[in-house]
DNA sequence: GGCGAATCGTCGCTTCGGCGACGATTCTTC
DNA sequence: GAAGAATCGTCGCCGAAGCGACGATTCGCC
């Protein structure tokens, strides 16, 4: 079984940012239309592979989509990306083969848009073309910031930070602590004493797969405390 | 005096790569030439700071430029560009303020493309939208696998790898041992170790600010052995 | 040739975090 | 409700690396 190394490196798809970054507006999509159609695609089968030539760049339009580059080791997960996301664009625009394989991990549908009838199309409509390099501009920039805030911080100001970030409208987390750890990087049982230490500081309560926010100002405390400000 | 934590940061610049993306051919320059003018900049002027509103970019016609970021307490050198850079580019397509400073450390000369020109320009001309575009995802896609390559690789293997980037044809790297820790975000002692075990080795020779590649296939073995493989 | 500044070589201490281990809980499924 | 799997809480050990300190070497400049 390979989940467990293929789920060790989820954390890079945290430090990357989604990837759906490109909001298309239905005109655009609609002028779209003509460069390609869409494809469904059964939980596993790939809408493409590592190295392979970079024939189209794909729209999600349903399902999940997990992106990963392969090593001789292990599979590192870099992007999990649902309805909007736009993938593959990167290797198209390159020209070069794909940087990493992109999975089905649900059905999925997608719009596939042929690099042959998507350039000539981009040239008509400029527009697109600026709002996609806007698009990809943002994300240079949001990885640049992300980076500049993972590095020189604690796990556990990682941890407070990651529990704002996932708590859901009651203040909840349903995660297990392994699953925390994979998606900052880090492991079960480092994870698991910054929890005991906010435990203890009364921010949190902990349970099994859940984890319950009990005083936020104080995560925030710990976030901001440290954060490189901004 | 500021310049010790203001370089402590260096290493960024190298994390996020060359900001000198966008190769623009001469037609393009011609087309961008009515979108804005030259200017000219005095060492430790700015071109634009940090949370001004993004009136323009710049492309790099001579000198060196320094791009930080401030935080209360540091400055973060997040990239030293010259001759060819593009920068401010990011805010101007975001519609945001500047992210970053950008302070002339040389005498600079730079051409000043201002957003109410280039917009509209760059709708006309779909050909320079569609290169900044790429120039954009390459940088994306640059970064992603430099972090990659950055992370869960010791200080010794990343001195290896930083050596063979910046020896010279003669195999000597003139550089003091603070600045090679700078560029690698660590401390000069701990790069001093890892010099030491190279030295030891029989890899390098070490003197007063000149390293001196004695065996390169072993540096290269160093770098390769433990590389993310690619 | 000499002096101060910069740089190098090295210790030792400390913190952070990865890793293995083990028992105690909690869930799932029959 | 009982067995087995998953998850949690906690130790202890160890390596990596940051940080301060101090003497030795080298360089630039007068």
């Amino acid at each position: 079984m390979d989940t467990a190394e293929h789920q060790h490196f989820a954390w890079l798809a945290r430090s990357f940012g989604r990837t759906d970054y490109l909001p298309l507006t239905p005109e655009d999509l609609e002028a779209l239309g003509e460069a390609g159609q869409y494809v469904d695609k059964y939980p596993g089968t790939h809408l493409f592979k590592e190295g392979d030539d970079s024939v189209a760049a794909y729209v999600v339009k349903a399902g999940e989509v997990e992106l990963y580059r392969s090593r001789p080791e292990v599979d590192l997960v870099v992007g999990r990306v649902g309805p909007g996301a736009v993938i593959g664009d990167i290797a198209l625009f390159q020209g070069a083969p794909y940087i990493s394989s992109a999975k089905a991990v649900e059905p999925v549908t997608a719009f596939q848009l042929e690099r042959s009838k998507l350039l000539p199309l981009l040239t008509r409509h400029p527009v697109i073309a600026m709002r996609w390099l806007v698009a990809g501009l943002n994300q240079l920039e949001a990885t640049q910031r992300h980076v500049i805030r993972l590095m020189h911080r604690t796990v556990f100001e990682q941890v407070a930070e990651l529990i704002l970030d996932e708590a859901d409208r009651f203040g909840e987390v349903r995660l297990s602590q392994t699953s925390l750890a994979n998606l900052l990087g880090s492991t079960r049982q480092t994870v698991n004493q910054a929890l005991s230490q906010l435990r203890e500081a009364g921010a949190i309560q902990t349970g099994y797969r859940v984890i319950q926010v009990v005083d936020r100002d104080a995560l925030e405390a710990v976030v901001t405390d440290t954060v490189p400000a901004r």
